[in-house]
RNA sequence: GUGGCCGUAGCUCAAUUGGUAGAGUCCCAGAUUGUGGAUCUGGUUGUUACGGGUUCGAGCCCCGUCGGUCACCCCA
């Protein structure tokens, strides 16, 4: 209840029926409130992002937040959609899902669209998803995701391609090669390993799952785990993956796989992507990934982690019906980069929009600073005036928190002179201008 | 969904074995009715996250709820 109504009796006896508490002012659980600093940092990200994929030619798509549940269901376990998404039932009845993920929605989009698209596709997305589940470092409940995806080229060209996104990607938030890592890895090599030494299709998924957390657990643990599943066939598998080359060697630069793998990594190398690391534990889930698989790995010390990932997943198409379309992509999440940056100290500093603040100095009213705003508005600045009619001292003290670098202060003298001192607050430097030199001024100032 | 740690002023944090809440900062006013960051003076910070319990007495102890954080599960 409000202060003021407790103050009067009749008020509080009106007030009693709402009785309400007083509303949280925190956001919901695991989501986040971008004020204006917060949003300047999305808006660096995104437009970073935006900036990257479009160098390469990818056009931007969006779609709704909300899907039929069933997009998820066919896709993943049955598990995920009832415990890691937000999913209820619609008034109509239908029942629906909170995006946790871009790839169904694209594929959804590229199919509805397939005989109409120009195929290869190059597209990219900026969206938000929502997954239900505790929040932790790196990993909320709602994040921003940019989708980088190929669609329509079966070869490695599409995989060395989105890789080379990814890495320029790094390059453009200023990440240096050795701040981060490319982790890369063949499903399919892991398939024909398997099969070389006799594993059965029901063993791969537990046995991949482990596999994926070689990194993570002790050496001994990984060892047990594997002989509980495969027994006595654990000794020739573990000892593949003492060393990574010794996989390749196993099966041989005829193979297929091999060869792929071994040709993407030279393809990079070309490039002059010199960070690359071969990486068989590298499983990245288990659903539809199908090749080659990939992940940003950051290297420094206190920050050991994926940042994000991606590859080719061919199949996803099957759900709904009709021919194969290739694919690789990757989702690069908002929260993971902004930890990135800040432990690698490539945060942007906050900047106003806003370059000009004119300070209104009685007795000028402010329908005249009004009309001086209009005018250099339309002379291509961003310009915001007083209205709190304070101390002169407190409106340039507003400006300055509000980190706008440019004020002026209107009175008499201004108005009658023409003359207009711009005063630049970080450096506290003052110069005289007419109205018309203003807007150059500011543009050129490089503030 | 599970577990550890945490929750005191807008912010960062104090408060002795349980004895009715404090500092810095920020904010507001003034010194200074046309120029910010400095200094000085004065001033407001609060149902100690919320709800129960134990006690003469709870910020402190116990239970529950909510939230934060880290991890597990899972990973899109």
């Amino acid at each position: 209840m409000i202060d003021l109504f407790v103050l009067n009796p009749l008020s509080v006896r009106i007030f009693l029926m709402a009785d309400k508490k007083k509303l949280d002012t925190s956001p919901y659980k695991g989501v986040r409130d971008f004020y204006p600093e917060d949003m300047y940092v999305l808006n660096y990200i995104t437009s970073v992002m935006r900036k990257t994929a479009e160098s390469f030619g990818y056009s931007e798509y969006g779609a709704s937040p909300i899907e039929p549940a069933e997009l998820y269901k066919a896709k993943s376990g049955e598990e995920i959609v009832s415990e890691q998404t937000y999913t209820f039932t619609d008034r109509g009845g239908r029942e629906v899902t909170l995006r946790p993920e871009m790839t169904p929605t694209v594929a959804r989009m590229v199919t509805a669209k397939k005989r109409e698209l120009s195929f290869p596709l190059r597209w990219y997305s900026i969206s938000n998803m929502f997954r239900y589940e505790n929040p932790q470092k790196g990993r909320l409940r709602e994040h921003y995701q940019l989708n980088m995806d190929i669609f329509g080229v079966s070869g490695l060209d599409a995989e060395a391609e989105i890789i080379e996104t990814a890495w320029q990607m790094m390059k453009n938030f200023g990440a240096k090669d050795d701040d981060f890592q490319i982790r890369i890895n063949s499903r399919l090599i892991l398939d024909d390993i398997f099969s070389s030494i006799g594993i059965k299709d029901s063993e791969k998924t537990v046995l991949l799952k482990i596999i994926d957390k070689k990194d993570k657990i002790s050496s001994d643990v990984f060892a047990d785990s594997i002989k509980k599943i495969i027994g006595n066939r654990s000794n020739e598998l573990l000892n593949l993956f003492e060393v990574n080359q010794r996989i390749l060697d196993h099966l041989g630069t005829d193979n297929p796989n091999v060869k792929n793998l071994i040709g993407l990594i030279e393809r990079l190398d070309s490039f002059g992507i010199k960070n690359i690391q071969y990486t068989p534990s590298l499983v990245r889930g288990f659903d539809y990934y199908t090749d080659i698989v990939f992940e940003i790995f950051d290297t420094s010390p206190e920050n050991k982690r994926s940042l994000f990932g991606g590859g080719r997943y061919d199949d996803i198409f099957n759900l709904f019906g009709g021919d194969v379309i290739p694919a690789v992509g990757y989702g690069m999440g908002d929260v993971t980069i902004r930890d990135f940056l800040t432990e690698h100290g490539l945060m942007p500093e906050y900047k106003s929009n806003t370059d000009l603040f004119i300070c209104q100095v009685s007795p000028v009213s402010t329908q005249e600073i009004s009309f001086l705003a209009s005018r250099l508005r339309a002379s291509g600045i961003n310009v915001a005036i007083d209205l709190s009619k304070r101390k002169i001292g407190d409106q340039i003290k507003n400006a300055d928190k509000m980190m706008i670098p440019f004020i002026v202060c209107v009175g008499e003298e201004e108005i009658k002179n023409k003359i207009y001192k711009i005063k630049n607050l970080k450096s506290g430097k003052e110069n005289a201008l007419e109205e018309k030199e203003i807007s150059n001024f500011i543009k050129t100032s490089g503030v």
